[in-house]
DNA sequence: CCACGGAAGAAACTTGCCGTATCTAATGGT
DNA sequence: ACCATTAGATACGGCAAGTTTCTTCCGTGG
């Protein structure tokens, strides 16, 4: 056993604390993540966690952002539904359950430290999925499966959010049978009812037929 | 005054410490909600409490139960924008920044008591509210306003699960315009494209597979 | 090459809260 | 009036957050 490592300082030491971090997420979980732990996993020791990151759920967050950044690049099958399902899709399994549990647990505590709770909820809302989405349903348009749709950023981000709902609620990975159900039974119908507003002005509804 | 009041029992007691429990969490919110601070404000110890519910997600969770169930009458304006406007209103009212602190806050300790969290996906998932949801779109088509549309599980709770994960980002109460933005934006369209699928099958869309 | 200052690391400490155990005294039932 | 319950007070053990203190390393400037 190597006795004496030599000391790790400055971004060497930060990287792996956030990556010990990161670790002990997976490995436990948001509720019984601990700084001893994390302290104890990177060989290092609590002061010098705190030094950089002046509480848990800092140190959390940072771990999180730490991380490789989502693909940005929407998917292109050729198809709007299997463009959605594949989307669906990789946002649940980067909403996994233990990033779920993350979420859930710095909102839980937005009490306690309100800066990191916004900090969190602006990472949230500032979605460059919408873009995805966008186009997606652009390309869509130009193959002339649905008419051109413009999404408000409501509808934009509502995949996130029904993935991030499911997954909260369910408390474990979501199934493919949840995602195909959030694409047929909600946002498919929703593009769908999009599109008809815009022939179809007033808050009528639309005509049978 | 501080005379020596005569002991509650039973029923009177269980309440007194339900109504502690919720006041408290009103206050200071459930990141800050501790068991002492509730046998205080009831006037009562700690065993009392931990007698009746074994941890706090428990005593939580009963208090949140024990608060006047929602209304469950549909609103019955005349128009279905309207009536979604009624409802999710209702729904942003009952599910306010408290509410979905303790929702968080429950769910973010999962892993250390995971009857408490199954317990509340169920209150939640089992909403009646969908219910509700159905019987104002089934107004709303014999009134000629949409075509008879069916609604799956899913799209039924939506204005719950929308309602929710607004709230929980926004950290505050709902604003008007998110309200009417959910129901403009989101589930109007939404109900407009199920009901297309009745009557055209698949606007050149894939089928479901 | 050496000294110095800043930062790493170890350990002990304070505080806050959970959940439990022990004791006492009030209360309702019979 | 007695007795089984159980409210209520107090105190304790344990864990983890965040802090303090002190020692030890090591990069840098002279």
């Amino acid at each position: 056993m190597p006795e004496t490592r030599t000391r790790r300082r400055g971004t060497a030491l930060e990287q792996a604390i956030l990556d010990a971090a990161w670790a002990e997420l997976r490995d436990v979980g948001y509720a019984r993540f601990t700084i001893d732990s994390v302290a104890a996993r990177a060989r290092t020791s609590k002061p010098v966690i705190y030094r950089r990151w002046s509480n848990r759920a800092e140190l959390v967050f940072a771990a999180w952002g730490n991380q490789a950044p989502a693909e940005h690049l929407p998917p292109d099958t050729g198809a709007l539904r299997t463009d959605l399902l594949v989307l669906f899709t990789r946002i649940a399994r980067r909403a996994d359950a233990m990033m779920n549990e993350m979420i859930v647990g710095v909102m839980s505590e937005a009490f306690r430290h309100p800066e990191v709770a916004d900090l969190l909820r602006d990472r949230l809302l500032s979605a460059p999925v919408a873009d995805v989405v966008r186009t997606i349903v652009d390309r869509a348009a130009e193959r002339g499966e649905i008419p051109p749709t413009t999404l408000s950023p409501r509808a934009g981000r509502l995949p996130f959010d029904l993935v991030r709902n499911d997954a909260v609620l369910s408390g474990g990975p979501m199934t493919n049978d949840a995602i195909v159900e959030l694409v047929d039974d909600v946002y498919l119908p929703l593009l769908r009812g999009l599109a008809l507003t815009r022939d179809d002005e007033g808050h009528g509804l639309p005509p049978a037929g």
